[in-house]
Parts: C-alpha cells; sequence; structure tokens
RNA sequence: GGGGGCAUAGCUCAGUUGGUUAGAGCGCAUGGAUCACAACCAUGAGGUCACAGGUUCGAAUCCUGUUGUCCCCACCA
C-alpha cells in the first residue's frame, strides 16, 4: 500500500489509524509464533464483559498491557497477548432479561432456559464482536488467533474438568449451609459479590417471657422478622447478669413456642444486651451456634424474600412489610422494651444493590483452607509480586480469612454444573461428560443440577484454559507461567486470588510472576465515571476526537502503579498537541530528504539505528560513536543528540522493567520535543541550509537515526503515529533509500522491524557534549537579557563574551549556534572585560559573562533587579555550601563523591558571586 | 471494628534506593506570523513539599504522632 510522499500538514490521526491497524493484522505480526530460541512474554487480557460495551476503565487496562506487550515485542521476546471476552453469567443474564421483557414483554420463565440461553448467544455474538473491535480501535496488538471466550467449548471442557478434580479431590462439596441470598436476582452469592454499606437502621429491645411466667429476658435485634425462626437466647457463659437462666426457657413474643436460653463463647456482653437471639437459618453466627450445640435450623424467610408458614399470619407477606407489621404488634402487646437508632452494615447484591437475605440453601461449595494455603504461600517466597508491593498485603490478608466459596448460581447462562442428580437412589454423580447411568444404583435417569457456576469459577481458569488446557499444549509449556497479569484493584478478590489458587492447584505454578494493579479513571472532578451519574467518557468518542494515539498517552502519562487518575480534556489536548510535535518535526525531517525520486538519498538514511539490536540479531551500533569513519565528522550537536537520545533510551527501558510506565512517557516526550525539536533541530539547520552537501547529508544522517530512535521509544505508547512516520522514513538499514515510500505491511514496518533500542550509553565526559551544553547556557542567557530588554527578536546584537581561556575556546567553535539561535550579528571573545564599553546590558553564566551594548534598549534598572535577585540567590548557595563544608559532621561521613561535589559547587558560586559583584556596582552607578 | 492510600506551584500530577538550585503539563504574564509546527516559539512569575516531633552530617523522601481526605475489608445483638 503506497502512500503519498509527503506528510500532510497537520496530524490527523483519522487519516491512518484504521488503515494502519488493518495493516497489522494482515502481517500476522501480532499472532506469537512459538519459537524456543526466545524468551516468551504472556500476557492474558482479563476479559471484558460481554454486558455492553468498553469504557475508560477498559482502554486504561488495555493499553497499560498494549505498552508493556509491545515493548517486549520490540526487545525480542515471543510476545503473546491473548484477548477474550467473559460471558459474565449474571450480569448478562439480567442484561439479556431486562432486554427481552422490554422487546417481548415476557419474563425469562416465560421465554424458557432453551429459549433464552439462544437470545443470550445471540446477545454475545452481537456485543461480543462490538468490544473486540473497539480494542482494534485502541490499537491493541493481541493475538486474535487466539482470542477466546469464557463458555467457548475449550473453557467449557476446563470447567468441567476442573470440577471433576476439585470434587474427585473433596475440594468441592454439597452442602446445605448458610449462603448469601439475593431475592431479585434470585440467586445464591459469594462473599465476595456481597457488598457491605452502612445503613441507618434500629435495634429493637424485646423481652422474651419465661416459660414458667418468669421474667425471661431482653434481647436487641436489627430485624425482629426472624424471631419466628429463632430457635434458642444465647448468653456468655461467664456473664453473672444471665447464669442463673441458662438451662430454662423462655418463649418466643405471641407464640406458644419454647426456645432454650444457652451458654455459648459468641455472645458479647458488653453488645446490646449480652443476650442473643440464636437464628440459625437466617444469620451466619447464629448458624455456627446452632451446628455447636445441634440446635434445630427452621427457615421464616423464603426465596422470594417472603415469610414461611413458620410466620403465620405472616406468611406470604415480604419481609420488610413483616418487620414492620410485626414490631407493631409486639409494641402493642408490651415486649417492645425500647429502640436504639443505630447504624448498621447491611449486606447488597454487587450487581442489583437488593439487600442481601442469609438463607440456608443446598449448593456447591470449593473448599477453600487446602487451596488457600499454597496461595499464601506463592506471595510469601516471593514466587508472585504485586506491583505496586502494598497489594499483597490485601491479597494475603483475604486468603487467610476466605471461607468456602459458594459456586452454584440459581441461573440458565453460565456453565452447568457437572453433577446428575439419581432419583432412584438419591445419588449424585460428578462426571466431566455426562454419565449414562447412575454410578451407585445404574438407573439410566439422571437429571443434570439445574444450576450453572459462579462465573468467576471459569474466569478462575483462564490463564490455563485459553492455552489450551486441559491438554497438554505446546503452548501451556511455552507460555505458562504467563509474565505479568494487568488489572485494576476492584477484582483482586473476586479474579486473581482465585487465579493464583487454580493455577497452583491444577499446573502446580502460579499462572503469572507479577500482578500488575492500577486504579479507576475517575472524571475531571475526581468522581468515579458511572452510569447513575452519566460521567462516564466514551473511549470512541475520544478516539473520534483525539485520535486513539493521544488517548493512549494520556492514559498512561495520568497513572501510577496503583492509583486512580483524573481524565482531563486538556490532557487529551496536550498529548494530541505532542503528536502533533512529533508529526511537524518529522515533516521537517522528511522535506529536508532527497526526494523518492531523487538518483541518490544515500547519506540519508544510511546506518542502523544508534542503538538499535534488530530483531534477527544483528549487532547494534552503539549511540555516540556512529558505524563508519564519520565520528571526527560529526558536529558537537549530534553528538550531544545521540548521547542524549542513548541516555533517555537506558533510564527509559529502566522506568519500564519497573513498571514506570507514566515516568517513561514523560522522559520520551521531553527528549522528543525539549531536546530533539527545540534544540537540535534547531541547533542543526545551519548546516541544512549552509549549501555544504556532505555536512547537510551528515546532519540529515543523524536527525534521521534519532527521529527512528524516538519513534521506537514512543512506538509501544503511540503505536499509530509511529507506524504513520516510519513508513515515510528510509528504510533502516537497507538499501540506499529515499523519503516517501511507505508499507506498513512490509517487513520494513516499525511493527515488524524496530528493535528497543538498548545500547547503553558511553561512560564519562564528553566535550563534544559539554560544548553544546555551555552554548545553550550563553544562548538562553542572551534570549532573557534581550526578553527583558524588550529587544525586538529580529533585531541582530553584537555581543562580548568573557571568559576562561577554556571555555573560550569552547563558545568559539559552537559560534555558528550562538549566532543563530541568539540572534547575534558578531561575537568578540575576550579573557578580561578591561576596556569593554561601560555602556552595555550583561548577563551572567557559569560559563561566561556576556555584555551586549544594546545602545538605547539598555535598560540598567531591570539589569539591576535581576543581578540582584541572581546575586541573592549564589549568597544563598555559598552560605549553605560553606556552612556544609565547615561541619566535620559532613565532611567526615557524606561519601567523597558528594563532598567533592560540594567543593565544586562552591569554587562555581564563589566566582559566580564574583562576576556578579563585579557588575552590580558598575550598573549601579549608572543608575545613580 | 480492622487495614490501607493520599496531602508537593492557581489546577492535575511526577519526584525510582535520603545527597546540587524540588520538576512537568495546563493556566498566568511579556514578546513574537522566523521558511517543521500558533495543536507553535522565546522569556518569565509562581512552592516554609499538610502540621508537630524524631533519626541523620544531610529529610519532600525514613520513623512516630496530629489533622484533613479517599478507599478497602468486616457474619445487620
Amino acid at each position: 500500500m503506497k502512500q503519498d510522499a509527503k506528510l500532510a500538514k497537520n496530524y490527523d490521526p483519522k487519516a491512518f489509524e484504521e488503515r494502519i491497524y488493518a495493516a497489522w493484522e494482515k502481517s500476522g505480526a501480532f499472532h506469537a509464533v512459538i519459537d524456543r530460541a526466545k524468551k516468551p512474554f504472556a500476557i492474558v487480557m482479563p476479559p471484558p464483559n460481554i454486558t455492553g460495551q468498553l469504557h475508560m476503565g477498559h482502554a486504561l487496562d488495555q493499553t497499560l498491557q498494549d505498552v508493556l506487550t509491545r515493548w517486549r515485542r520490540m526487545q525480542g521476546r515471543c510476545a503473546l497477548w491473548l484477548p477474550g471476552t467473559d460471558h459474565a453469567s449474571i450480569a448478562t443474564e439480567m442484561k439479556v432479561a431486562e432486554e427481552i421483557l422490554a422487546t417481548e414483554g415476557k419474563s425469562k420463565h416465560e421465554l424458557g432456559r432453551a429459549e433464552f440461553l439462544k437470545r443470550a448467544w445471540e446477545w454475545k455474538r452481537v456485543y461480543g464482536g462490538k468490544i473486540t473491535e473497539q480494542m482494534r480501535k485502541l490499537g491493541n496488538s493481541c493475538d486474535w488467533e487466539r482470542e477466546r471466550f469464557t463458555m467457548d467449548e475449550g473453557c467449557n471442557r476446563a470447567v468441567r474438568e476442573y470440577f471433576v478434580r476439585l470434587y474427585e479431590k473433596g475440594l468441592i462439596y454439597r452442602g446445605n449451609r448458610l449462603i448469601n441470598w439475593c431475592p431479585r436476582c434470585g440467586t445464591s452469592l459469594s462473599d465476595a459479590e456481597v457488598e457491605h454499606e452502612d445503613r441507618k437502621g434500629t435495634y429493637w429491645y424485646f423481652r422474651y417471657p419465661g416459660a414458667d411466667g418468669g421474667e425471661g429476658i431482653v434481647v436487641a435485634t436489627s430485624r425482629p422478622e426472624t424471631m419466628f425462626a429463632d430457635v434458642a437466647i444465647a448468653v456468655h457463659p461467664d456473664d453473672a447478669r444471665y447464669g442463673a437462666l441458662v438451662g430454662t426457657q423462655v418463649l418466643i413474643p405471641l407464640t406458644d413456642r419454647r426456645i432454650p436460653i444457652i451458654a455459648d463463647a459468641y455472645p458479647d456482653p458488653e453488645k446490646g444486651t449480652g443476650a442473643v437471639k440464636i437464628t440459625p437459618a437466617h444469620d451466619p453466627n447464629d448458624f455456627e451456634v446452632g451446628e455447636r450445640h445441634g440446635l434445630d435450623m427452621p427457615s421464616c424467610i423464603d426465596e422470594n424474600a417472603a415469610m414461611t408458614g413458620l410466620a403465620e399470619k405472616y406468611m406470604g407477606m415480604d419481609r420488610f412489610a413483616c418487620r414492620k407489621a410485626w414490631v407493631a404488634e409486639l409494641a402493642e402487646a408490651g415486649f417492645l422494651v425500647k429502640t436504639e437508632e443505630k447504624v448498621i452494615p447491611i449486606g447488597e447484591c454487587y450487581r442489583c444493590g437488593a439487600v442481601i437475605e442469609p438463607l440456608l440453601s443446598d449448593q456447591w461449595f470449593v473448599r477453600m483452607e487446602e487451596l488457600a494455603r499454597p496461595a499464601i504461600l506463592a506471595a510469601k517466597e516471593g514466587r508472585l509480586t504485586h506491583v505496586p508491593e502494598r497489594f499483597e498485603k490485601i491479597y494475603l490478608h483475604w486468603l487467610a480469612e476466605v471461607r468456602d466459596w459458594c459456586i452454584s448460581r440459581q441461573l440458565w447462562w453460565g456453565h452447568r454444573i457437572p453433577a446428575w442428580h439419581c432419583d432412584a437412589c438419591g445419588g449424585i454423580a460428578v462426571a466431566s461428560e455426562t454419565p449414562r447411568a447412575c454410578p451407585d444404583c445404574g438407573a439410566t435417569e439422571l437429571r443434570q443440577d439445574e444450576d450453572v457456576l459462579d462465573t468467576w469459577f471459569s474466569s478462575a481458569l483462564w490463564p490455563f484454559s485459553t492455552l489450551g488446557w486441559p491438554e497438554n499444549t505446546e503452548e501451556l509449556a511455552y507460555f505458562y507461567p504467563t509474565d505479568v497479569l494487568v488489572t485494576g484493584y476492584d477484582i483482586i478478590f473476586f479474579w486473581v486470588v482465585r487465579m493464583v489458587f487454580s493455577g497452583l492447584e491444577i499446573m502446580g505454578d502460579v499462572p503469572f510472576e507479577r500482578v500488575y494493579v492500577h486504579g479507576l479513571v475517575r472524571d475531571a472532578e475526581g468522581r468515579k465515571m458511572s452510569k447513575s451519574l452519566g460521567n462516564g467518557i466514551d473511549p470512541l468518542e475520544i478516539i473520534e476526537r483525539y485520535g486513539a494515539d493521544a488517548l493512549r498517552f494520556t492514559l498512561i502519562s495520568g497513572v501510577s502503579a496503583g492509583g486512580d487518575m483524573r481524565f482531563q480534556t486538556e490532557k487529551l489536548e496536550g498529548a494530541r498537541n505532542f503528536a502533533n510535535k512529533l508529526w511537524n518535526a518529522s515533516r521537517f525531517v522528511l522535506m529536508n530528504l532527497p526526494a523518492a525520486d531523487g538518483e541518490d538519498g544515500a547519506t540519508a538514511g544510511d546506518s542502523a539505528s544508534a542503538t538499535g539490536t534488530r530483531p534477527d540479531g544483528d549487532s547494534a551500533t552503539p549511540a555516540g560513536t556512529p558505524a563508519g569513519g564519520e565520528d571526527g565528522a560529526l558536529a558537537d550537536e549530534d553528538l550531544w543528540m545521540l548521547r542524549r537520545t542513548a541516555e533517555a533510551a537506558a533510564e527509559i527501558t529502566r522506568n519500564m522493567e519497573n513498571f514506570e510506565l507514566s515516568v517513561a512517557a514523560q522522559k520520551i516526550y521531553e527528549l522528543t520535543w525539549s531536546d530533539y525539536c527545540d534544540w537540535y533541530i534547531e541547533l542543526v539547520k545551519e548546516r541544512l541550509y549552509g549549501g555544504d552537501e556532505a555536512e547537510k547529508a551528515r546532519a540529515l544522517s543523524v536527525l534521521t537515526r534519532v527521529l527512528r530512535d524516538i519513534l521506537k521509544l514512543l512506538h509501544p505508547f503511540m503505536p499509530f503515529i509511529t507506524e504513520e512516520i516510519w513508513g515515510f522514513l528510509p528504510p533502516e538499514g537497507g538499501a540506499p533509500a529515499q523519503a516517501g515510500t511507505r508499507d506498513e505491511t512490509s517487513p520494513e514496518s516499525l511493527l515488524i522491524r524496530a528493535a528497543w533500542p538498548e545500547t547503553a550509553p558511553p561512560d564519562g565526559p564528553d566535550p563534544a557534549t559539554e560544548r553544546i551544553e555551555k552554548a545553550k547556557e550563553v544562548i538562553r542567557s542572551i534570549r532573557n537579557l534581550r526578553a527583558e530588554a524588550a529587544a525586538a527578536p529580529s533585531k541582530l546584537l553584537n555581543a562580548v563574551i568573557v571568559a576562561s581561556p577554556e571555555n573560550l575556546e569552547a563558545l568559539r567553535r559552537e559560534e555558528g549556534h550562538l549566532k543563530k539561535l541568539a540572534g547575534l550579528a558578531a561575537i568578540e571573545y575576550a579573557s578580561d572585560k578591561s576596556g569593554l564599553p561601560e555602556e552595555t546590558a550583561s548577563a551572567v553564566t557559569g560559563a561566561a559573562e556576556i555584555f551586549i551594548p544594546l545602545d538605547e534598549l539598555i535598560d540598567y534598572k531591570a539589569e539591576f533587579e535581576r543581578l540582584h535577585k541572581e546575586n541573592a540567590r549564589v549568597a544563598d548557595d555559598v552560605a549553605r555550601i560553606s556552612a556544609k563544608l565547615a561541619n566535620p559532621g559532613f565532611t567526615g561521613k557524606a561519601p567523597a563523591k558528594v563532598v567533592n561535589a560540594e567543593r565544586e559547587r562552591l569554587a562555581a558560586c564563589e566566582e559566580m558571586a564574583a562576576k556578579l559583584a563585579a557588575r552590580i556596582a558598575v550598573v549601579e552607578k549608572k543608575l545613580s
């Protein structure tokens, strides 16, 4: 696909992002081909729910992963980023049911299970497709040939196999236990799916009269409607108040049901009245007490949150309506002793927000203790690490406290539990394939369990089910364990923890070595983006307006590990402007390169990257010491720029290794904008326009080389623009070529060809670099002086530079730069000030003193102020450093390197102070 | 009830093992249509690093406490 030879004047991401993505995908470069000679790098994508569309949180999550994947791929690793989507059992089921109700006016039960599932699969087709399209717009370099869905055939096999294995080990069991029930969703939930919220509530204190006519006992409760299922009153055995009552019986008020007063360690004498009503079927603590004492466990609330027959006349009434009526009735009858307003933590369904009702129910559970142990160990032994580290504490704490995991759900959309009930003998057969007959009695009439599994049961297998487990695939052997899991802190408990223990159990190894945890994307005011607030921002709209690269750069720049970020349009504009800057710098380079139809562009596209190693293993050319015999011919600014690039590349690599992606992005930004655009391009223009063709070619060679390195370093963050520009540059290390040909599917594309710049910058000082730094300093101070004196930028000035012989020599070599960038007509060099006219403006830098006869523009007042300010600062420094050096503690204990640096600094400051003092005296005289 | 994060320029945030003058972007001020870019360039102003102690030759950085703020966990007597 050949494109126009020229870059458009303005950066317009819409002109190329889609085209480039299509070409990338077509090239097959996202597909990780197993290569034993390469080190693998694998990330499995946290699969977005198919409930809707991608939001900003996904965009952040996926950009982080894409940056890491592209970077590692450029480093020559066999990089796999495995994409997919999640069936999200309960969430999707609710959405689909809602839709059916809205469009057809039918409930899911009216539709029936089979028909409902058909609709759900259709939903998956539509929304799953939308989501993967969005991922492409973001620029995700994921391996689409390995795309998976948590409910596809392979995942289903993995789920069945895993279930059976745990069952056979006794780690999955079926039991009649107290579970969290959501009456609105009509299903059980795991502990993790219950959210706790503090709500205002009431403690009602009721008297339970003695069965023998005695006073009885007063207990507090926030849920009077559960009284119908009370089976005992418990008091602490050491509670002197109630010692005599233990063993006696009381009546549930207004009923004739007698319940015993028992002694148990559970009641806290400090809380309430110290006596607790025990309702095993509706409270987890009470359930335990009930088990300890062998109590009955009747239920008075059913799965619809309505009262059962146990509540007698309230039967069928909603639990909260019953509460109200019952309290009124008890109060009327004189059993209500007092009430107390209190803040009570209430459990709510994380999906629908309904108040959770603890119910006694037949469900499937995973026994957690044995599974949690190795997961705890893996973190403690460092086989699993968290970035940032503090999340390890959270992870460990949860695992230490975890209770058995209720995995069955009374839903339709999900993995059906691989268990079959035999009505003949009442037995249960658990098998990965449908059994023909009951293994216990041989009956052939088997009924598969109606329930499906918690959605997280299948997500827990994601890192290995996607690689082919339970088959022994090559992928599994090569990529497992994966390198890093990138995810938000909000699903550590739901997901990360469960992947870890599942991986350890099944694969005998952690599913990933690192967990990189990020936070939430908030709106500009710092609020959580939510549907109810309507403050969500659609990533697609942002891409439409600013381009995917700007979005990605914004997300990466704003995020530090584990922290939330605010999403602001100013940041987007900044990122977009940065892209435009790079675009125009590239345009500048390209327009100076020999044209595409030119006969000889050899010197422009000559050497390989300054610092790279290509994937085919070619050796790198260290920056600062370029290949060929042109070393001596490179100008100071070339050497300076190459060195800066190599230094930046080394730092950026280190930042990437430490997951400091925002710092890395910041450094590329600086390298590109400050060093390359603001200084290097300006410095190099003299040679480009100077008429010396050899100089021009050399300058272009370095311009191109550094631009390539910038494109490479930036590519993980802004893949589209870097690829687009890359395509216009002459092929790297290839035959002599010209600007203006491009084809991103070719093997020369950045994605396929470019290697991450790796070579360390040279050690030690470099005279050329130092000369440029001195020149920059002088240029800056002259510009400052000029601005202060309000001298027209176009007006050329004459300057006298006074400095040490060494610095004079250095600055003399940069004369062209000084003249051009500071707007000077002529420069005179002097080693002392004698003989200088006094009618002059001046500036003082570390390297030199500059005097500029500005004629009528001299503003001694401004200069006086500036010099004074400068002087005050230097004097401060002198005082502080002198004090430091006079302190024997410092000179004795600080490292010699630090002490020497301070000595040198002091000398420099003192010299500066002397220069300033002299000049101030002159200016003062002028003013008076 | 338990645990954790954060507090740095007007705003949003960096500041990697303690060591030059604490940085960036935006915003602000001044000047500028210069032939890569006004989505730009140049120059500048702006911070007692929440507060109080402590460790250290040296603290934005480590420790303790205080205040403010956000979050997570927790079986609703």
